[in-house]
DNA sequence: ATGGTGGGGAACCCA
């Protein structure tokens, strides 16, 4: 294979938007498609449906009413089953698997990293709390694996982690996705496994970079006060690779949207 | 300071 597209999309209910994945397939054209929020239990997952629009290849991990993460493929690969249960609660925020590619297996990891709640203080929000513990845990457990090799992590990590990730840094500066100490964490997570930005490594660092606009604005697109909560990073021995990206903005015009839109990344392998 | 809009699933939970 010449080219590895992954895409990475924030659902908010597999069953309620399935039908838009052909959307997504005829814009992005993924090989790959990592999918949070499916807010399905493992045995309503519209695996036939999802089959038949060209993702022979599927793994879930879902639960009634919230979370829950999903790789479609058109690829072959290996579930991981010995990554960390985090923060021992069982709650389907992760999903890796390792991709049958030429070269060698590429692992790939599927993040919903917890929203945190609306207070942004982990002695009186105990969503804070859980949000800071998770990317805590993710950060020990990747160090504890080295620098990532052959590998791409990807997922709504419901933080912006950058200046022009966010409409106004000022005024986001104390909103749970933007404070300080969850961009200190992110960042840390990051460098613990040398990741790179691959978003940031095709838009420069004073362009604005949005990948989620609120449900609660009278006109999004007019006020386009977005956040870029979705990300995909990709290991320094594949950052040579990144060829494309995509963020589908339109998606968020689409019937029925999802507050977050899809995002896309090549890899020339 | 407040409430604004969604999805899940049947009263509030979550984002």
């Amino acid at each position: 294979m010449a080219t590895l597209r992954i895409a990475t999309w924030n659902i908010n209910s597999v069953r309620l938007r399935r039908p838009l994945l052909a959307e997504l397939v005829a814009a992005l054209d993924p090989d790959v498609l990592c999918l949070q929020e499916t807010k399905c239990p493992d045995e309503l997952f519209p695996l036939e449906e999802i089959r038949a629009q060209g993702f022979p290849h599927i793994a879930h991990r879902g639960m009634k009413g919230y979370n829950g993460v999903a790789v479609l493929s058109r690829i072959p690969f290996e579930i991981r089953h010995d990554d960390p249960n985090w923060c021992s609660k069982g709650d389907c925020r992760h999903l890796g698997v390792a991709l049958d590619v030429p070269g060698g297996p590429i692992e790939l990891h599927d993040f919903y990293v917890p929203a945190g709640g609306d207070t942004p203080d982990r002695e009186v929000n105990p969503k804070f709390a859980h949000k800071l513990d998770f990317v805590a845990e993710a950060t020990a457990w990747t160090r504890s694996r080295g620098p990532a090799r052959r590998s791409v992590l990807v997922g709504d990590l419901n933080i912006a982690p950058c200046e022009h990730d966010v409409w106004s840094h000022k005024q986001m500066f104390g909103v749970v996705s933007h404070t300080p100490v969850e961009v200190e964490a992110l960042t840390g997570w990051q460098a613990a496994g040398e990741w790179h930005d691959a978003l940031r490594h095709f838009v420069p660092s004073d362009q604005k970079l949005y990948t989620w606009w609120s449900y609660r604005a009278k006109d999004w697109e007019a006020s386009d006060r977005g956040r870029r909560l979705d990300h995909v990073w990709v290991s320094g021995d594949l950052a040579g690779t990144l060829s494309r990206h995509q963020v589908l903005k339109p998606a968020r015009n689409w019937p029925q949207a999802s507050d977050h839109v899809p995002v896309m990344v090549e890899l020339a392998l």
